[in-house]
Formats: structure tokens, sequence, C-alpha cells
DNA sequence: TAGATTGTTAATCGATTAACAATC
DNA sequence: TAGATTGTTAATCGATTAACAATC
């Protein structure tokens, strides 16, 4: 279903009305905001309940409530991210984990250098501890931020312990080793190379 | 055009490929390995010209070729990167542009504490000078890293000096300002949110 | 009540899959 | 030639848009 990738975006824009005080709001107002149709966006609520109503639209509270119930943004999800380089450094100082769902409870590497730092209130780990933190500790989802050639063998320790959920920030693609895991895939240079193709598109289009 | 989002990851997978050694491939294996259907495959590499060859499949070095020719990756953009703040230092020292048809050309940034530092060869102005840079240097993609607050002034200044490409990491929707841009958007939070909502999901799921 | 706007069904559009003739 | 595999057309599936009756 489609709409998943729609909702935290109607999220964020929601959040901002609610924010800016603002009570009510209608398909039609909503859709030209987000260059949606109008049809759309009741197309899209109507998918979890129809919690608009007929002459005055949606209450913005309600729809911001709603939808974070939806996301499950309430059910704290606990994560350990894995690789503290400048990604992995970046991911977790710049991030609202908790606003989004999650806790970052241990971040982890190999470079003697880093580990011991604190980044962000949390200390940075060794590695080679990992399966041992994973024992004592409960964790759901891992974030990783290593280099494509760690990959296999950091996921199958984390997978031996039970970990299904993974946010992923290096180029391998995960889903081929474990079918029965959730992949959050964030391929930077995929969307790089993407913008690339788009410039070169219009470019060319131009040109004729 | 859907098929355009995976074009990136068939060029992950072929270069794999071609770094092996390997010669040739048919939609069937290259399907399995990508998880895809082999139709789709073949429909994909059509709607480029057909670049295979009946009864035997595709030629690995052709098909980089084609893909790299398609997605232009040859033809280098010149960017610059505003905001070097965790985030726009990891994608400044992460990325590989030149291999993704871009060269970053300048960082900018408002904090007097990391301008003048030198990031992957790089010296971080100060933004306070972006007009002026872009008067005497050629740029045709912005890599916004700045919080979403700065966004509209800064993509303001971009956007007079004829920026219309832009790779943006706030959580700013900037296609509303402008209607003649290309928006690469990378929403960490949305990505993030997605996953909390596939974890509930699956936990929901089990329950039943 | 009249006006506004939803919820929902039907129509359209686009993307994916299946099938098979063409051909290397 | 026989076998393999593409290119391409047709069938299916899913997502988006349009229309309108229901109702606040």
């Amino acid at each position: 279903m489609s709409v998943i990738r729609r909702l935290p975006r109607y999220y964020r824009f929601i959040s901002e009305l609610k924010n800016k005080g603002i009570k009510r709001i209608s398909s039609k107002e909503l859709a030209e905001m987000m260059k949606l149709t109008a049809s759309q966006v009741r197309q899209d609520f109507n998918c979890f309940g129809g919690f608009g109503q007929q002459g005055y639209g949606y209450s913005i509270d309600q729809l911001h409530d709603e939808i974070e119930n939806i996301l499950g943004l309430d059910k704290i999800q606990t994560a350990v991210l894995i690789g503290a380089g400048n990604m992995g450094m970046a991911i977790a100082t710049h991030v609202k984990f908790t606003k989004r769902g999650f806790t970052l409870s241990a971040i982890f590497d190999n470079d003697k250098s880093i580990i011991g730092k604190n980044v962000s209130g949390i200390e940075v780990l060794d590695v080679s501890t990992l399966s041992y933190y994973l024992k004592s500790n409960p964790v759901s989802t891992a974030i990783l931020c290593i280099p494509q050639e760690a990959v296999p063998e950091v996921s199958q320790v984390l997978y031996s312990h039970g970990i299904r959920n993974f946010w992923n920030f290096s180029h391998y693609d995960l889903e081929i080793l474990y079918d029965d895991i959730i992949m959050e895939n964030v391929h930077l240079s995929d969307s790089l190379m993407t913008l690339c193709y788009r410039i070169n598109d219009k470019n060319e289009k131009q040109k004729n």
C-alpha cells in the first residue's frame, strides 16, 4: 500500500499546522498545500477509518493523533547503531529518535580511537562486545552505518540475536540475505544518481 | 516512470558483477538476484532500447555502460553543500560524488567555529559569501543540510542565482516554494517513521 | 434549510506480470 | 538445427482520479 509512504509526510504537514494553532482543514486545502488531489487525501485517510466530518473537514488535532497512532510512534522501539563514522555520528546526533518511535540505546564501532567517546549522551562501545550486549539488553532494531563489506558478518550477529528490523545506510541490499526481516533502506548514492538522471533528462528535453 | 527509481539499484548490482569479472547474465538470473521478475527486468531495460541478445542474455559490460549513460553519470554536475553540521559533514566525506555524476565545489556554513575548516579537501566558507561565490563560479546543484528554518532564505539566494537542482536533507518541502526545480528529497525522519509503522504493523499481525 | 465537504463507488490510468513469437 | 532467452504484446493488478450521494 503506497499510502504508507505518504503518512510521514502527512504527519509532518499536520504537525506544523497543529503548532500554528490551526484547528480544522478540508481535504481540498490540505491537498493544495501538499500538491496532492483532494480525492487522494480523502481516499488515504479513509484507509484507516474515516475521521473527517461532512460539511466541516478534518480536525487537525484528531488527524495528528490518528496518524501518530497509525504509525505507532507511541510504542517505543529500542535500537542500536552500528558504525560511528561520519554517517553514524550524523544519524546519532541529528535524528530525533524519541519523536519517531525509537530510543537509541547503544552505539558500536571497531575503531579504537572512537570507542569510549560520548555521542549525544551514549558511550561508543566496542563492536566485539555486541553479542554480549544483545544477550542482556532487549533490542528490536539495528541501524547499519557500516561499510558494505562489514554487513554480512555484523548482520549475522544481529540476526542470530533475534533482531529483525533494520534501518540500513550501507550499500548492501540486506533483503537478499534474510527474507523475514523488515528493511528500510536509505541508499544515498541511489538518491544522488536519481537526481543526476533527472537533471540530465531535463537538460536534454530543453535542447529539443 | 517508476523504472527510473530502479535504475541506480540495477547499476549497483551490475557494477558488482562487473567487478567480479562476470561477462553475461540473463534476465532470469538478474531477477532472482535482485528479487524482481524476469519480465520486469526485460521490460525495464527495453524502455531505453533493447540491449540484450536473444538466446544469450545481456552483456554485463554493455549493461553497465548503458545504465551509466542513461543516468548521465559521465556528465559532471557542479554542486555546493550548504550546512556543515553533522549531516553535512557526513555527506561531504561519505558520498562518492565523482562516481555519481557530481563534483562538490564548495561547502558553506554560518558557524564561525566551522568556517575555515577543511572537509575532505574543501574549505568551509562563510554562508554570507554564498551570493558572491555563485556569481563567479558555475554551480548547477545545491545540497541542503541546513535546519528547516533556514531553508526559505538560503534557497532564495540559490534560486536567484539560477540553481534549479536540489538534494534536500532538510525537513522542508521545497517543491512548495518553486515549481520549476528538481528536488530530490532525503527525508530521514520519514524513512524512520515508515520503519516504525512496518514494525508495529508486523507485531499486530503476529498477535492475531 | 442551504452550503460545504466528506465517504465511497466507479472510471481511468499506469505499472507489473504473463505469454509467446522472434531470433540469436 | 535445437535450446535459450530476448523483445513485445496482451492480461492483470493496483493506485489515482472523478463523480456524486450521504450527511453534518
